[in-house]
DNA sequence: TGTGTTGTACTAACACAATAGTACAAGATG
DNA sequence: CATCTTGTACTATTGTGTTAGTACAACACA
């Protein structure tokens, strides 16, 4: 399993393992039942502390994204399963009532939202598969 | 200007007085040209560090709620002019950039968002306005 | 031009989040 | 049952964000 971190970045070492194992979940470089490393291992291998990993993989299953079998490994979530579908979408209603109460205070309407929803959409997918193909 | 500030809860204080003067802004109760009160008037009203209530108005400048004369005050800015139209949607991109980028990570189709956005809306709204009238 | 009021700048104290160090608990496996 | 490997728990350290203390700069206005 291939993770870059960089120390630079103001983001948290945790949160950048987070992001790019989510990454490679719903881009299916990571597929359903597959075991991620070993906290110790991935630790030793980006050379940080065990803790860091636990923490990551401690975010990632209460975001469903992985489950943890105590003693034998942690295992990639079927993102495909009911109860795994019910669980992100928890967490995608949580993020749009955030952005509708910040729209709602910058009195913007429900329609100029979509609108700009739609089209950020667009500029963003374009931009996107220019270099991976 | 009436501002509440609560010690317990977890949001800093220059925040709480950010949101708030936001929804005012927002709500009109705070209107275009309205000078707002100095930062040690209201720091001491607040029984707070004048420096937390320059912060407020710093990030409030920021987000082009309000606008400073260096020596004359802190007024708010007329929302509906151009500038600041688009001074907020600026920030209102970022905001929708976020979710995009976060709902793709949990593979939720723009479709899906929208809907949810729609449903979120009408829910949210309809619950808002029961205490107001 | 002197004085008062406005926001600003710099530093310190404190709290909390992030990370590391180390010891532990529990199941797999021989 | 012994041992290895898994994730967990607790504590210490470090860095950063929040708030406070205090001194400063600039403009209004008499």
């Amino acid at each position: 399993m291939q993770i870059h971190i960089r120390a630079q970045d103001g983001v948290p070492i945790y949160l950048q393992i987070v992001n790019q194992i989510k990454y490679q979940v719903a881009s299916g470089r990571l597929k359903p039942g597959q075991e991620l490393p070993p906290i110790r291992n991935l630790a030793e291998t980006l050379v940080i502390n065990s803790n860091t990993v636990a923490r990551a993989y401690r975010e990632l299953e209460q975001a469903g994204v992985v489950e943890k079998r105590r003693t034998a490994g942690t295992y990639v979530t079927d993102q495909r399963s009911p109860l795994a579908r019910r669980e992100r979408q928890r967490i995608l209603i949580e993020r749009i009532d955030q952005l509708l109460a910040e729209s709602r205070q910058m009195s913007f309407e429900l329609d100029e939202v979509i609108r700009l929803l739609n089209v950020r959409h667009t500029i963003l997918q374009k931009s996107d598969g220019e270099g991976t193909g």
